[in-house]
DNA sequence: TTGTAAGCGTTATCAA
DNA sequence: TTGATAACGCTTACAA
């Protein structure tokens, strides 16, 4: 930096505010000062930064035991939007065991010199998480979290509309016996999956047989028996909405015992898009998270809130819905 | 770190030196500075540390359009040792364009305080990458590489033995008429893959039909059309050995069409164990690839690397290869 | 708008 | 085996 400056005859200082887009330098200047830095191939050291800064610009990424597929989408889009805003990504995995998960943080997060952290589910889900990271004065963002908390920042997608909308897309098709693969009773998007489908039901008219709708627990095994109680019925549904996409391709693999075809003889759809979604045959249809796009959005937000605890006057905005998007694959024939 | 010092009568350098795993130090004065390190739960200032010692503890994984779920194992496996060394690690993407990985690295590198970095493939198979990050004199390892280059640290696994006990497998379960789906043609893998299994059916005396060798390129749709190859004819092979898990999706696809049934008329096997190879129906018998266990190998080296850049006298090994497994699951009958 | 000086928390160096 | 002191490269706080 030294070199830079003297190049330019000026003071560190000044080069220091001109590489941190401070307001206060006169525009002259800081172009004088930015070919320097390019002619020099300078580039700043960021552990002193960090040290004289205090900041350590690490963020954290908490998570437990989650879906490889959601995880690593998760973290690709962290990652992405990290190396754009010169953050580094401290991926944390916290213990199995629910009961620990604040104990386990506690620790990790002792002396470790996080500006804040990302919480996805579910992790986010556990109120002694959140009241550990406030007791630290944490910045954190929960990702989809099950309950949405009036002062808890959160990144989330409407899964009871996107529900609603491939039910939609069912009922246009003219299925009108649809079964229904529920997720983990545990989790919120469980519940507003089902309500997206029952309320599009509701909407066309139709009455819901509580016979179709099945308990599932997001497992590929969990959907295997579940499509099983569905199927083994004399009298089948034409279509099954299987609450994600490794319960859906359950449904495939015990339509295949059953020697029903799909989409022919059995329409499906899924949720999540995975890579699942794409590699079973037929291709399903089914409704896309935007699982990268959330990371992203969780990390500005993150950066903002950081920002506020510098300047308490800053006021970021604390929800951000994410859209969804309905991908029409080869699953669904017309009735 | 003073509160320590002074909490012991020590100096700061001697907690220092116990921090750093120093020789130096006398056991009961180490066990001293370490209770008290409980004691007091310090915990160092990274960017300090990393100011002074003039080492980032930074390490690089350079990937580019990998497939999802092997960059998912690899940076899940990165990740956890780089936790358990304290290494952060900083995940670069470069650009798809093969001629300016080069370019894309060092404008990367310049300036960035990386230790080291991990290149998988295909990025490691540029051989002006492994030029500018000599030229950088940046400590590497490369990841499944296609050439072994006697100077350059590797991690792999033996595909062509991983290949050869899967079609022995084969054969002990009577197959005498497999199809074999070959990889890509610019990957090393494929041929070693395509070796193994010729190589046992030499060894059993089985002479190899050239018409049962169909080239695939580790898309699933190359498998798809593969496939059609091997099944279209009337007489038809009894097992198909495909070059990864994605292809054996798409013969599986394909097998449908022609009314097949897994396994008892057509088994199937596949390499790499991706998530893939459970959620497909019935569940593929396949080699797996120990993808995270890679990724901690090759971070011991590069740790090793780091340190010989320091004491030139210590001489880490350069390459290391990691076992296979054949995972047996319910896609091959016996014939 | 720019500069000066002090210090961020650690380790390297040299001396004891 | 331990300690004193000077860096490390940058930013904050204040002064000009």
């Amino acid at each position: 930096m030294r070199h830079v400056a003297e190049h330019v005859g000026m003071s560190m200082m000044t080069v220091s505010r001109v590489l941190n887009n401070e307001s206060s330098v006169k525009p002259a200047t800081r172009e004088k000062v930015m070919n320097a830095v390019q002619e020099l191939g300078y580039r700043p050291n960021i552990s002193a930064r960090n040290l004289a800064a205090a900041q350590s610009y690490f963020l954290g990424l908490i998570y437990d035991n989650p879906s490889a597929a959601y995880m690593s989408e998760l973290l690709l889009g962290a990652l992405e939007r990290c190396n754009q805003k010169g953050y580094h990504l401290v991926v944390q995995s916290c213990g199995p065991e629910a009961a620990t998960w604040a104990d386990e943080l506690t620790k990790r997060l002792t002396g470790s010199h996080l500006d804040g952290v990302i919480v996805p589910p579910p992790v986010c889900d556990d109120p002694k998480v959140l009241e550990a990271l406030r007791r630290f004065d944490m910045p954190y963002v929960c990702i989809s979290p099950n309950s949405q908390l009036p002062d808890t920042p959160v990144v989330y997608m409407d899964d009871r509309q996107a529900a609603y909308q491939m039910t939609q897309h069912l009922l246009e098709q003219g299925h009108r016996d649809i079964g229904f693969i529920l997720g983990h009773p545990n989790q919120e998007s469980s519940r507003l999956r089902y309500q997206g489908f029952s309320q599009a039901l509701g909407d066309a008219g139709i009455r819901i047989d509580e016979l179709r709708v099945v308990q599932g627990f997001y497992s590929y095994k969990s959907g295997f028996a579940a499509a099983e109680r569905l199927l083994s019925d004399t009298h089948r549904p034409t279509a099954i909405f299987a609450s994600n996409d490794d319960m859906a391709a359950a449904v495939y693999a015990n339509a295949q015992r059953y020697n029903l075809r799909i989409p022919d003889d059995l329409s499906v759809v899924g949720f999540d898009d995975t890579p699942t979604a794409s590699i079973i045959y037929p291709a399903l249809t089914t409704i896309r998270q935007p699982i990268a796009e959330m990371a992203g959005a969780a990390l500005d937000m993150l950066s903002e809130l950081i920002k506020k605890k510098k300047d308490p006057d800053f006021e970021p905005e604390l929800r951000h819905k994410l859209d969804f998007e309905l991908i029409q694959r080869d699953s669904v024939a017309r009735k």
